[in-house]
DNA sequence: CGCCGAGTTGACAATGATCAAGACCTGTGG
DNA sequence: CCACAGGTCTTGATCATTGTCAACTCGGCG
């Protein structure tokens, strides 16, 4: 999951599910913290997380790290590149994965219909990376918190009492890698969305939008 | 061209040519400054660079801009999303690009050679695109600096009297758009750069690396 | 020669990072 | 069921990096 604009919604939920009697490959589990694949293992499937949460991870050697994308049911983790994976993946919660085999997909015996869909799921990431690029470049803080709060909602939002509920799966410190700032920094602009009514915090991990609104103007800078 | 870990070659350029025989649509040339194509615009066409530099933008409302990526020869552009282009393109210099048709890549009717290519092009794409996450997020205004010459020598670097030497087709606010900085910050560390004869400057566009393991140093924080 | 945009440099401000302390969950064991 | 331990989260104080604003220089071109 990447975060985009507050006007375009991530759809790679949308995706039909892969066909998976085609390939039938057992599903996956993990436990939260264990790892999928690493940086530079080879690849040899790709999955389609089922259920749970993943965060695809790049590390600098001295320990700063940049979460590239939450990988949420329906997204497709693990593009190759030169046969290697270029990310770490590792499991937030409990995860169900489906697993492909990559020799359907990146040669002419593959599956013809698998590997349309594959295509599809880059060029997807493709264009989600890209609107992530203008939010690690160019957003403040505040910009980024209620970007990254929309772009959540969009994929696994729910309606409770008339209100649009979500949940952080992850840690502050996840968020905080994933929009490249501090978990202090995070903690601040939620605590500071609580206090001025555009949030509220039912629990650590569970956000309520009281003002939708309100969030959308800060997401895109149009409060000033 | 995105900005890679000083020690991971850029390799978009080691693609092989497209098989331009098959599918020849004449060279389309840009001026620099004039646009090829535009966020939203239909995409029935994906241009390899041949010659000159190309910039892939997006902007917001309040005129902040994010320069995805360069395209420099050998640089596939224009991935379409549902049919739809996700970035400007801009001309930065005289351009000559390959066209193709978009039909020929995402359907059955396609050259299977050509579609393998895009294929690849575009998981290429995915991971040069993760490594410059890296960059926007986690790394301080010098190692962006650092790390852009190193890969646009990687790309197009020159040996001359046993230096390495590369030209800076765009502007000081490309580059700073393209690295999430300002014009200002990006003048101020290549001053910083010179002053302390790790580069020298040959003109406004073009760097001559003095201290080439000293830069190195700097993009990757090991100078610490 | 003078103009104009791009680039550089300086002074200052602001955003977010860092460092530190305390509060709050959560799981474990008595 | 409660107490404790260890991590996570929050909050505050301070600092550093980078952005902003402004002045000035440089280089190309009429």
């Amino acid at each position: 999951m990447y975060v985009t604009n507050a006007n375009q919604a991530v759809d790679m939920a949308d995706f039909a599910q892969f066909p998976t009697e085609t390939c039938a490959l057992p599903e996956t589990r993990l436990a939260a913290g264990a790892h999928l694949f690493r940086e530079g293992d080879a690849v040899t499937r790709i999955y389609q997380v089922v259920a749970g949460v993943v965060s695809l991870n790049r590390l600098l050697e001295d320990g700063r790290r940049q979460i590239i994308a939450f990988g949420l049911p329906g997204d497709l983790v693990g593009f190759p590149c030169d046969g290697r994976h270029h990310t770490d993946c590792e499991a937030l919660s409990l995860v169900r994965l489906q697993p492909f085999r990559i020799t359907q997909i990146d040669c002419a015996t593959g599956d013809p219909v698998l590997r349309a869909r594959f295509m599809e799921a880059a060029l997807h990431e493709i264009a989600a990376m890209q609107d992530h690029f203008m939010m690690l470049g160019r957003k403040s803080a505040a910009e980024r918190v209620a970007s990254f709060l929309i772009a959540l909602d969009a994929r696994t939002g729910q309606d409770r009492d008339g209100q649009r509920r979500v949940d952080l799966p992850m840690s502050r410190a996840d968020i905080a890698d994933f929009l490249g700032l501090t978990t202090e920094t995070v903690s601040r602009v939620l605590s500071q969305l609580r206090k001025s009514r555009v949030i509220a915090l039912d629990g650590i991990h569970r956000v309520v939008f009281l003002r939708p609104a309100a969030l959308r103007a800060l997401a895109t800078g149009d409060c000033d």
